[in-house]
DNA sequence: AGGATGATCGTCT
DNA sequence: GACGATCATCCTC
C-alpha cells in the first residue's frame, strides 16, 4: 500500500486500519495478522503519551505519520502504535488485536501458548507474537522492508467503545473494532 | 464469566 | 520515587 491510501488524521486512520494486514518479517520468520481492533490517541488527548509534549520515548509520535511508535509498558510488554497527523503534532493509533493470518508456528513459539485466540488478542500479546520491540520504533510502515502495512479484506461492521485501561479521558469512545470478530480483545461490556 | 492481584522496569517528575 | 494504553494466574459465583 502507499502512504496516500491512508488518512493522516488520527480517528479516520484508526478506523481505516481495521481490516489492514500488519506484516513482520523480523527475527526468525514472517508473521502477519489482520488488524481487528485499534484505539485513537488524538491531539490534545490527556490520555496520550504525547499530551505533555515530546520526550525521548515519544518523539516518534511527533514525527511523520505512518511510522511505528513502540513503547515498553509495565516493564515487561511492548505496545505497537502507528503515528498519525502531520509531523510536529503528537498523536497515534494503538493496535490492540490481530486476527492471525500467517506464521502461526512462529507466533506460538514466541508466545508460548497454543490457542489461536490467545496469540494476538491484546496489545502486549501481538507485539510478542510478531517480535515487535523498541528497536522497531521509528520505522516507516509503508513500504518498509521488515515491518509494513498491507491491504486486507474490509471489515463487515466497525463498532466503537471507550478505550481500555485508562484513568484519564476514559469516557471518550475512541476504540474501534470489527464487530463479531472473536479475535477482538477487551471485556464484552465494552462491545455494545 | 468476571473480579482481584502481583510481576517488573523504563520513563518522567 | 511513582506510575502505568498489560498479562497470567488465582480466586469466587
Amino acid at each position: 500500500m502507499t502512504a496516500g491510501e491512508f488518512p493522516v488524521e488520527t480517528v479516520p486512520l484508526a478506523r481505516a486500519l481495521i481490516g489492514c494486514v500488519l506484516v513482520s518479517d523480523i527475527a526468525n520468520g514472517r508473521a502477519a495478522g489482520r488488524i481487528v481492533e485499534t484505539e485513537a490517541y488524538v491531539p490534545g488527548d490527556p490520555a496520550s503519551h504525547a499530551f505533555r509534549g515530546p520526550t525521548g520515548r515519544t518523539r516518534t509520535m511527533f514525527g511523520e505519520p505512518l511510522h511505528a511508535y513502540v513503547y515498553v509498558i509495565y516493564g515487561r510488554y511492548h505496545c505497537f502504535n502507528v503515528s498519525s497527523e502531520p509531523a510536529g503534532i503528537g498523536a497515534g493509533v494503538l493496535v490492540r488485536a490481530l486476527e492471525p493470518l500467517d506464521g502461526l508456528a512462529f507466533m506460538r513459539e514466541r508466545r508460548g501458548v497454543d490457542a489461536e485466540r490467545e496469540l494476538c488478542r491484546g496489545p502486549g500479546r501481538l507485539t510478542q507474537a510478531l517480535a515487535l520491540d523498541r528497536s522497531v520504533d521509528g520505522w516507516n510502515l509503508v513500504g518498509g522492508a521488515l515491518v509494513w502495512l498491507a491491504r486486507g479484506c474490509a471489515p463487515a461492521r466497525v463498532g466503537s467503545s471507550r478505550r481500555i485501561g485508562l484513568s484519564r479521558a476514559a469516557s471518550r469512545r475512541l476504540r474501534y473494532y470489527e464487530r463479531g470478530n472473536p479475535f477482538v480483545s477487551g471485556p464484552r461490556n465494552l462491545s455494545p
